[in-house]
RNA sequence: GGCCCUGUCGUCUAACGGAUAGGACACCGCUCUUUCAAGGCGGAAAUACGGGUUCGACUCCCGUCAGGGCCA
């Protein structure tokens, strides 16, 4: 059997981190099983459907790495094929026009709650015979189509949980269409599912409660079930499902902030899922390796932001300062981290990325923890003091430094000789190297003095040990 | 409210009837070090609760409680 999934949103938000790892999934089973990945616009709801939502899908989708083969296939493009279906039911008599108006329908269901009944259809229009159904027609009584639902337990296999029972009697017959031109969710997702030839339906437990009204319409319609398997939701760190409701961020804006693709990805598979052994750290091409669905776990699991953050760094220390360069060159959300790139020669350029990564979480972050190379510093005396030595100690040690640092010819000025010089100046090394790193950064924390003052050169390096000289008298 | 799903360190997870319940993130020490980061070493931290079944339950069954979802 030839293996197709697909990933199936509607277009009503942005792409975020619930979705992209039922998209993710989706993608990675397919293609552990050598298998199909079918992307689907669900935009029958006109309202809520936007343009501009669909584009971020699939730009979030491409970023991600989650390739798919087919699509994207929308369902507003179907509606024909909807019609045929809905047509055949009425034909067959699994479904039924349905004229009860809004007002008969509200009492009805007050009448069924006060009675402690679960409010449900009760079928009135279901015994209309063929002329009362063509009387109301021809008079344009509006309706909409029901599904004919027998009052029996439902029993479907979800891979992940086993069998999931379902009272369908609770249920009473759904509306699967305002008209034959506007198929439900109901409706259009499992024809469409069954059209497109999925064989396995992968998608969040949030729809574990929707199954049983589409198993229906597969049965009304003979088809050959599908399988299911419902993957755990991911929750907010307030709790409830992961949502832009509960300030769930998008995918792009992720990708704005610098994350890299690979760290989300990894991050994702590994809430539900683990690869074998110990190890976390794990590429696309693992995962798909050792990818086993049955083995998704099927708790809930919460978002840990940290983690994302941790994996990000693991990932951005991996790539060479050349890669970085191309990152923020072709990515449009990086754009305006170009500027950074143009200030120094390529060569120091590199260099100030590989002391930047090490300390940063993102790739946009790189230049916030060396942002002393790009901008004019300023800061408080008072930091360049080590330890408990007096302003007279340290101005004196900074003296001596720019004073070794002007007899050093310029083509002795590199790493290991600067180190012999500096390393010599004072027994307490700190004395030497603190002030130091202070008046050619001004920050508290930063890279080592040594590979910021090669980077900055002899000349501009002494003018910057003679501020904070200037800074302590 | 009804129905459904799920309960292992704070969080993500391993153990799929048989070890001192393992790892990762985060946290806390120590170490390295001029600072920060990274690294190395170590620490604290969990089977929701109550009943069964069994020679033996994290694991199977029932109940309670809790969290979450769907519908209304």
């Amino acid at each position: 059997m030839v293996i197709r999934t697909r990933f199936a949103p509607s277009p009503t938000g942005y792409l975020h981190l619930g979705s992209a790892r039922t998209a993710l999934f989706n993608y990675i089973f397919a293609k552990s099983q050598k298998g199909f990945f079918i992307l689907r616009i669900e935009d029958t709801d006109k309202e809520r459907s936007k343009e501009i939502f669909v584009e971020d899908i699939i730009e979030s989708l491409k970023w991600l790495g989650i390739n798919y083969d087919e699509g994207p296939i929308f369902q507003s493009e179907r509606i024909e094929i909807y019609r045929k279906v809905i047509e055949e039911l009425i034909e067959k008599e699994k479904a039924y026009r349905c004229f009860c108006t809004k007002e008969e329908l509200e009492a009805k269901r007050q009448e069924q709650i006060t009675r402690g009944e679960p409010p449900r259809y009760d079928g009135t229009c279901a015994k209309l015979t063929k002329e009362e159904v063509n009387t109301k027609l021809s008079q344009n009584v509006p309706y909409v189509i029901r599904l004919k639902v027998p009052k029996q337990i439902l029993t479907f296999k979800d891979l992940l949980r086993g069998e999931v029972k379902y009272d369908l009697s609770l249920l009473g017959d759904f509306v699967i269409a305002k008209s034959e031109e506007e198929p439900l969710f109901h409706l259009a997702t499992p024809v469409d599912d069954y059209y497109q030839g999925i064989t396995h339906i992968i998608r969040g437990a949030e729809h574990i409660p929707n199954t049983p009204k589409q198993i229906l319409i597969y049965k009304a319609m003979n088809w050959k079930l599908p399988i299911y398997a419902h993957l755990p939701l991911i929750l907010g760190e307030s709790g409830g499902k992961l949502s832009k409701r509960h300030g769930a961020k998008s995918i792009q804006e992720y990708r704005q902030e610098g994350y890299l693709p690979e760290a989300i990805v990894n991050f994702l598979v590994l809430l539900g899922w683990h690869p074998l052994g110990q190890k976390e750290v794990v590429s696309l091409e693992e995962i798909i390796k050792e990818f086993r669905l049955e083995d998704v776990e099927v708790r809930h699991s919460a978002f840990n932001p940290k983690k994302l953050i941790w994996l990000n760094r693991v990932y951005l220390r991996k790539k060479s300062p050349q890669e970085i360069e191309k990152l923020i060159l072709n990515d449009p959300y990086l754009n305006d981290l170009r500027n950074y790139l143009e200030v120094y020669s390529a060569e120091d350029t590199y260099k100030i990325i590989e002391l930047g990564k090490e300390r940063a979480n993102t790739i946009r972050d790189i230049f916030t923890t060396v942002k002393f190379f790009y901008q004019e510093i300023d800061y408080p005396k008072e930091l360049l003091i080590w330890k408990d030595y007096t302003f007279e100690q340290i101005k004196n040690s900074l003296i001596t430094i720019k004073n070794s640092l002007e007899n050093i010819p310029e083509e002795k000025f590199n790493y290991e000789f600067l180190k012999t010089v500096l390393d010599s100046l004072n027994e307490d090394k700190g004395l030497t190297y603190w002030p130091l790193r202070v008046a050619v950064t001004g920050l508290e924390a930063s890279p080592p003095p040594i590979d910021i003052i090669l980077i900055f050169g002899k000349k501009k390096t002494i003018e910057l040990i003679e501020k904070a000289i200037e800074k302590l008298k």
